[in-house]
DNA sequence: CGGAGTGATTTA
DNA sequence: TAAATCACTCCG
């Protein structure tokens, strides 16, 4: 059920095991703590602490916490080397957007997920919109766009979404975004588990969204410059 | 200038204390932070941060995060920084992209999109050499988002679903989104922060797509400026 | 689990 | 390159 089992750390000498929490609640709600545990027992929260125990008998330069492993390219600047790796960045997108979901502050989170990368900002201002604008009107104007030239219509929405006051449909416009909110029984555990993936499907249209758009930047800087 | 007194900014709205922390230790020591606290007390770390929270309350344009005052001269965002003529041009883009919309394999299409290096992908829409010898790659991203945004999290509780983004991709769903939460318990101490939470939620992000709605249907209905 | 403090990454 | 933003560690 949970994610609370022992691990061995290969990484680390004979005994020596690895945990990793899930957070449930709070701000940081989805993200994990690490623990190591050595072979006596003894509980061990960060690196440092590690690295004070464990003295000069095992060299922790390259010991990444986190995972447990060691990273050959010491220091944390490992993530920097695979920027450029094709498959290393598509792992990296669902990781870090799997994991770097917050639930609390939702309304920040999602506002700031759907801020879109420099690219779509710099498309802004080739579709005109005003200073005013955040990026979701970017955003909304591609969603229209698409919508207006193929996206089909399909029905409206459930019978849920016209019950609920905090709807919002604008059924004059071509872009509408329901928002279905029932709490009439809450269980924290589920909110967290639904804002989570919610933060998942903005992470995921920004994210590939950004990258379109940086695309038809230079595409279009390019002509121009 | 010096250590960190939270001291009153003349800029933003009363109540809104500034202070600025000497970084002490590490690499970047002798660096400073710069935060300011609203009335109620929440920090604030980043002008972007800032900005979101207070939205058109304030006109940050000229503001500078890091004295906390306002520069006239200061004009780096949303500006007119285009060079020719960026809306035609811009819905010139969209409109050929929009062409070859494909709803098939959009999971295939959306990774591999994400996968190419920036270079290789706009080569390969630009000439049409790509893996999938087209150039709606991007389109098919965006398209693939979209969806991906706007496919309605009804209230089943398919644990596959949950587990896995892509069972939304094949979804056919109109530019509609529908949220659904539903609760079940929860433990009083934290359903008036959770509703509150939601409330402004709602009320935000209603609000923003909103706006962002109009403004592209207005961008695309031929508004020129 | 929170959050101040610092590293890492992105932007200008 | 530095400055700004963001992410994360680490310890209470």
């Amino acid at each position: 059920m949970m994610e609370r089992r022992r691990t061995d750390c290969p990484a680390l000498p004979p005994g020596w095991k690895k945990e990793e929490v899930i957070r449930k609640s709070g701000l940081s709600a989805g993200k994990s703590d690490v623990y190591y545990y050595s072979p006596t027992g003894k509980k061990f929260r960060s690196k440092p602490q590690l690295s004070r125990y464990l003295g000069n008998t095992v060299d922790l330069a390259c010991f990444d916490f986190r995972t447990g492993k060691m990273m050959p390219g010491k220091l944390q600047k490992n993530k920097q080397r695979f920027k450029h790796d094709p498959l290393s960045l598509a792992k990296l997108f669902w990781e870090k957007r799997l994991k770097g979901l917050r639930s609390s502050d939702v309304t920040e989170q999602v506002l700031r997920t759907m801020r879109l990368p420099k690219g779509v900002q710099t498309l802004s201002f080739l579709a005109g919109i005003g200073p005013d604008s955040s990026d979701d009107t970017l955003l909304s104007a591609i969603a229209s766009a698409l919508h207006m030239s193929s996206v089909p219509i399909m029905g409206q929405t459930s019978g849920a979404a016209e019950k609920n006051p905090a709807i919002w449909l604008n059924t004059s416009q071509p872009l509408c975004k329901a928002f279905t909110i029932t709490d009439e029984h809450i269980r924290e555990q589920e909110i967290k588990v639904h804002k989570a993936r919610r933060s998942l499907e903005e992470a995921l249209m920004a994210d590939s969204l950004a990258r379109a758009a940086e695309n038809a930047r230079e595409l279009l800087e390019g002509k121009t410059t």
